[in-house]
DNA sequence: CTAGGGGTAAAT
DNA sequence: ATTTACCCCTAG
């Protein structure tokens, strides 16, 4: 870190940290920086931050939340991007807690019958599991893929989940999986491979979701959109400056849709049973293939085995 | 050490 | 041109 000019070129905090930061502040509280630094469940991930960036990021994400923080003082743009309907209260409920959560996991269950939350569906930029899936997988960089298990704990403990959370969640992995996105092996789910073309770099950088949209078959051609990372950090912003309740109507509108969607993919899962399979062919395929390649004086092939799969 | 004010590179 | 969000500074 050689910033040894004025202007530090800026260092944007990960998912993993910003989790950690969240984790960090339950357990001890806010305010205890320093402890949470130390902690050594955190300190693998926030060993690059000092006590007053952990100050700072916790003050600037509680900023949107509610008007918590301390610094919005001239800072009152509001950009309201859902008409909604007219009569939404405003209850100017403000809690003035320092050392309280910010836990937005106690939203009151919706109104059962009243279907006051079928909100004009705003175009197709609602967010959508699918995303988080894929931010899980990435974010969670376990070598051999991630489970069901580690996937829903990284969404559920980041972010708001409905009740039914696990069955839509299979139903979500079910078609990913099916539809090519993503690959199951044993028990774990991986990134899929980038289409045909050729890779001319290896990205060791996160996401590599920027690549282009694969045309594997004919999905339904929403299902099949893929959202650049900015537009999804967009979408998942709004959800943290939500309020309760406009999170609680989107989270209504998100299942919804994605009860929608598992029907898609069941259907879609029963007429391409064979992508799955197609998929392990394809990994035992590699993995014999490594084994021929074993002993060669190639030191130690760390090469992704999901990069050969499609030559 | 922490809270808050303020500056500014980077993003929109 | 305005907003974001890292980072630095300083009082308590």
């Amino acid at each position: 870190n050689f910033r040894v000019v004025m202007g530090a070129p800026k260092q944007k905090w990960t998912s993993e940290e910003e989790a950690a930061l969240k984790a960090g502040v339950l357990k001890h509280g806010a305010g205890k920086w320093r402890t949470i630094l130390k902690d050594p469940e955190f300190s693998g991930v926030l060993y690059l931050r000092s006590n007053v960036d952990l100050k700072d990021k916790w003050r600037n994400m509680s900023v949107m939340t509610n008007g918590l923080g301390s610094r919005e003082k001239s800072r009152l743009a509001l950009k309201r991007l859902q008409p909604a309907p007219k009569q939404d209260e405003n209850p100017t409920n403000v809690s003035e807690a320092p050392q309280s959560d910010e836990e937005i996991a106690d939203v009151k269950p919706l109104p059962s019958s009243s279907a006051t939350i079928k909100i004009t569906a705003p175009k197709r930029s609602i967010v959508r599991l699918d995303n988080l899936i894929l931010e899980a997988i990435t974010n969670l960089r376990e070598p051999g893929g991630s489970n069901k298990t580690a996937i829903a704990s990284y969404i559920e403990d980041q972010y708001w989940a409905p009740p039914d959370f696990k069955r839509l969640l299979s139903g979500k992995l079910k078609f990913l999986v099916s539809s090519g996105k993503l690959i199951k092996v044993k028990r774990n789910y991986r990134i899929a491979p980038f289409p045909a073309s050729s890779y001319k770099r290896r990205n060791l950088q996160m996401i590599p979701q920027e690549a282009r949209q694969q045309t594997s078959g004919k999905v339904d051609g929403d299902e099949l959109r893929i959202f650049t990372k900015s537009q999804i950090d967009l979408e998942l912003a709004k959800m943290r400056n939500m309020s309760a309740q406009e999170a609680a109507a989107a989270a209504a509108r998100a299942v919804a849709e994605a009860e929608a969607a598992i029907e898609e993919a069941e259907e879609a899962a029963r007429e391409a049973e064979a992508a799955e399979a197609d998929a392990e062919a394809a990994q035992a395929f590699a993995e014999a293939a490594m084994k021929t390649l074993r002993g060669r004086s190639t030191p130690k092939m760390v090469v992704p085995i999901a990069n050969m799969i499609h030559a």
